[in-house]
DNA sequence: CGTCGGATTGAGAACGTTCAAGGGGCGTGG
DNA sequence: CCACGCCCCTTGAACGTTCTCAATCCGACG
């Protein structure tokens, strides 16, 4: 895990993670206490934290993406999580992490102290009901994960992938950055790299997506890419 | 859903979802203030609540077992939870329900008003902890299970299962309940009823567990349960 | 220009599903 | 009380999707 030295002026201060009532949008407090922040930058590849570290901070990407992760005993690896830059991550865990975090990219990050945010939660009651629904929210993201892991087929998965990439991607219309591997595809909707790389072709083949090189595409089709993601049997 | 008449005097007052300091082990209220209650009674195979309803209970099982679901346009199924005795449910959505709720066997349930829990959120901070780290906790049970769905075999997907419901269960040691159907278990695991016929067969025959009837089994071989559970490779 | 890791493609195998048939337990009705 | 019927569970056989193993290709980077 590498720190960067503090942060500079030139540097915006981030926005807390969850929206907060008696911020703005900039994440500044208006009541004259900024919040504490902790500039880091990791190279690619790099692990931020460990499974099994203490959990005491969240994590903002400000550019970059991350990764949280478990291994089996086996080999066998599950990515957890892609934060996209805008996102953030570290919530893996109550007071340790369950998983660990590398960087995909070379990325650029905010750390928030989880005790502070547990001090803004007691002293404001506003504050303790954004963060409870934002918790609640990643909940019920997770659970819909069930979903696309137990029942769905490999193209569905991954059409899918593509859809919720583009919504979130900060690019071009239509254009949606992959900026992991295809292993780190495959372990995130629980396939194997080939069967990611399979169905891409197949995806490119039958013109609904456009090749850019292979980290990045074009949705050319974005219904039929839709009614794949949706059910196969339509 | 059904609502039956009012708690009798008979009736303990249920504990209340999550610890919270300033209740006893029975959950009730050292201040004086009774929580708000509703007793329901609900029959085997019917519905507790659907997709898309007010998520503005939540509820706690008195008896039975329940189990949240959600339906692929196409019949696909996956159960998101069962939840057992002592155990509760109601949390699969920020203001709306994402899955559909439905009794496994007659079940007695208590419904507590999310309104009342934010009431006591906003009032003490001690109770938004308790309910936050709560929160978290599930959010971290369902991360665990990403890789149970996208990375175990069906073998193992049973075996952790079982010693799942072994932990939970209130039967006697080495018995685990499975009030169930096997078409439940598969939808609960991402498996089909066949597969998950199949493999408690084998186990059967391996002896690891003993048969006591459809909806009931003994472990004979706690470790051998444990290997099958964390790695076929071992 | 060479090297290396990741991406793609192919062939074969494996695991789980699908389809199909038979068996058993439980509740209902005669 | 017994018989029937309906689920659900179990078992078998064939199929299919995805995985595994392997070779090749491509692009990024030195």
């Amino acid at each position: 895990m590498q720190v960067a030295s503090a942060a500079r002026s030139t540097t915006p201060i981030p926005a807390f993670p969850f929206p907060v009532p008696g911020l703005n949008a900039a994440g500044q407090s208006l009541a004259s206490q900024p919040l504490p922040e902790r500039i880091m930058r990791v190279q690619r590849g790099r692990e931020i934290y460990a499974e099994g570290d203490m959990a005491d901070q969240l994590y903002k990407v400000i550019s970059g993406t991350v990764r949280t992760c478990r291994l089996l005993p086996d080999g066998r690896r599950l990515v957890a999580q892609f934060a996209l830059s805008g996102e953030f991550f570290g919530l893996d865990g109550v007071s340790h992490h369950r998983f660990f975090a590398e960087a995909v990219s070379d990325v650029v990050l905010v750390a928030f102290p989880r005790r502070e945010i547990n001090h803004w939660v007691e002293r404001d009651p506003a504050v303790a009901q954004s963060w409870q629904a934002y918790t609640l929210e990643k909940l019920a993201a997770a659970q819909d994960r069930f979903i696309l892991l137990g029942r769905r087929t490999a193209t569905e998965r991954v059409a899918a992938f593509l859809l919720d990439l583009a919504e979130r991607g900060r690019g071009p219309v239509g254009t949606v950055d992959l900026p992991m591997s295809r292993y780190d595809i495959a372990d995130y909707l629980g396939l194997t790299a080939e069967t990611v790389s399979r169905v891409l072709t197949n995806l490119r083949k039958s013109r609904i997506i456009g090749d850019q090189g292979c980290h990045r595409l074009r949705i050319l089709d974005q219904d039929a890419l839709q009614e794949q993601a949706d059910e196969e049997a339509l």
